[in-house]
Formats: structure tokens, sequence, C-alpha cells
DNA sequence: GTTATTGTTAACCAAATCGTTAAATATTCA
DNA sequence: TGAATATTTAACGATTTGGTTAACAATAAC
């Protein structure tokens, strides 16, 4: 049996980790492979301690895993939390993901009025 | 073509939005159906004038339109914002549902090391 | 026309966020 | 040993966040 509870708490920490375009720029870049906080810190133009803050809210969300290798420190990602925040959403793809299937997914207003009239019906108080 | 410039730039209000466990719980509830503000409000323990702040962030996020119906404000979800933070969580979703398929999904390290050794092959530098 | 009801806005406060520069730590190199 | 490199920690400041209470506005009900 999985265990949920610890996944929920952790929620708030995980979107707030993916609420900063820096932050979010890591994790892309460790998508393809670990890196030195130095490699990480390079194509941004702020501070590196800025970027030592914004790897401890990555590590505290638990998106972020360390390793000091001699001088330098070596960065791994951890998927895990972001299968969390994807399970979570994937409970609503149904709303965006409709009958039509994928066919009406950026195509406007349609899908949208429809689940209007769905909860007119249900909204009966 | 689809014009993702505009979804880019919005992810960090929306994952910032879904970052509060009361903001979440706002977005279940309306997953459900449309709901008045107080209604929204009654299940939390917060004052009505911070749930009206957790509305205005939800709607500057656009997940949220609020329709004034008489006295009463109609809030309706709009799932175009989850639908943008699931497409970009969705890019690294390979990286936790691997080659065995969902098999390994929740079941510890085992597919976290095999990462790590791709990457140890990867980086050769 | 009062009086409730529904919700927002204003003003305030504590804490967190995001950045900075300067100093400290740890490791490697010469 | 001493200097360079890689990174963190400390201290500070501006801004944002998340909450409060009190006052305001708009609609509904009596």
């Amino acid at each position: 049996m999985v265990n949920r509870t610890k996944a929920l708490v952790d929620l708030d920490a995980i979107f707030a980790a993916l609420a900063h375009p820096i932050r979010r720029a890591i994790v892309e870049r460790l998508a393809g492979g670990d890196a030195t906080v130095g490699e990480l810190a390079e194509p941004h133009k702020v501070s590196l301690p800025a970027i030592s803050k914004h790897l401890r809210v990555l590590e505290d969300a638990g998106l972020l895993q360390v390793e000091p290798e001699g001088r330098v420190h070596r960065c791994q990602l951890d998927v895990a939390p972001l299968s969390t925040a994807f399970g979570w959403l994937t409970r609503y793809r149904v709303l965006w993901e409709d009958r039509f299937g994928r066919l009406a997914e950026h195509l406007g207003e349609s899908h949208k009025t429809e689940r209007k009239e769905e909860q007119k019906h249900a909204r009966k108080r």
C-alpha cells in the first residue's frame, strides 16, 4: 500500500519550489544530468549565494540531492516530487482532456462552456 | 501552431497559486462545480478577507473566473493553467516512468540509481 | 427605508522570499 | 605554506505573502 500522507504534505514546498523561473531552469538543467553548483549558476545573472539559496529551496522540497566531491558539490535531481506534483494535477486532467480526447485541448472555449452546462445541472441547491 | 510564450511566463503565478493548501482545496472544490465565495470559505478556519485574497491569487493565475450574481459572487474554475502546469511536468515524466513502465513508479531507489548510471556515462566532461 | 447578507477594500503586522555584499569554510594546487 | 577555487553562511534590505480587524459597498429581505 502506498503512503500518500507525506507526499500530500509536501505539495506546498514542491509547488513553491517550482514557482521560480531560476529554480525551474535548474530542474531542467539537472534533468539532462548531474551538475555542480557553479555549472548550475553559470547561465543565470544572479550571485552565487542567490543560487545557493535556490538550491536549498529545491533540496528542502526533495527535488535535489547534493553530494560534495572534493571542493565541488555535485547536484542530482530527484524526480519523486515532480511525480507527486504531476499526480496531484492528474486528478483534474479529465477536466481539460474531455470525452473528445485531446482534440479540444487547446481549441478555446468549447469544452469550457460545456462544463458550464454540466454544472448548471449539477448545481441544484 | 500553438503559442506557448504566454503559458510559460505564467508558470510562476500558476505554481505559486498551487503552493498554498487553502488554494489547492479551493481548486479541488471548484473541480466539482461552481461555488460562491461563502461556500468556498466555509470549510476553512480563516477570515473571509483571507479567502478573498486567496481567490485573487487564483484569479491572477488564471485559475478562477468570478461572476457576480446579485450579491453573490459565483466562482468558476478555469483548468487551462492546470493544463499548463501539467504540460511542464510532462516534459520530465519519462524520468519517473522509465522503460519498465509504471512498475518502478513508487518502488524506491531502483529507477533513481539507474538514472545515476546513465548520467555517469553522459557526464564525460 | 431600515436591516441583513455577501463580499471587497483598507490598514496593519509578522514572517517569508529574493536579492545583495562581505566574510568564512573547505579543498586543491603550486 | 600560501594562494586560488568552489561554495556556504552571515547580515542586511526591499518586496511579497498570509493573516488579522474595521470599514465600506452592493444587493436582498422585511
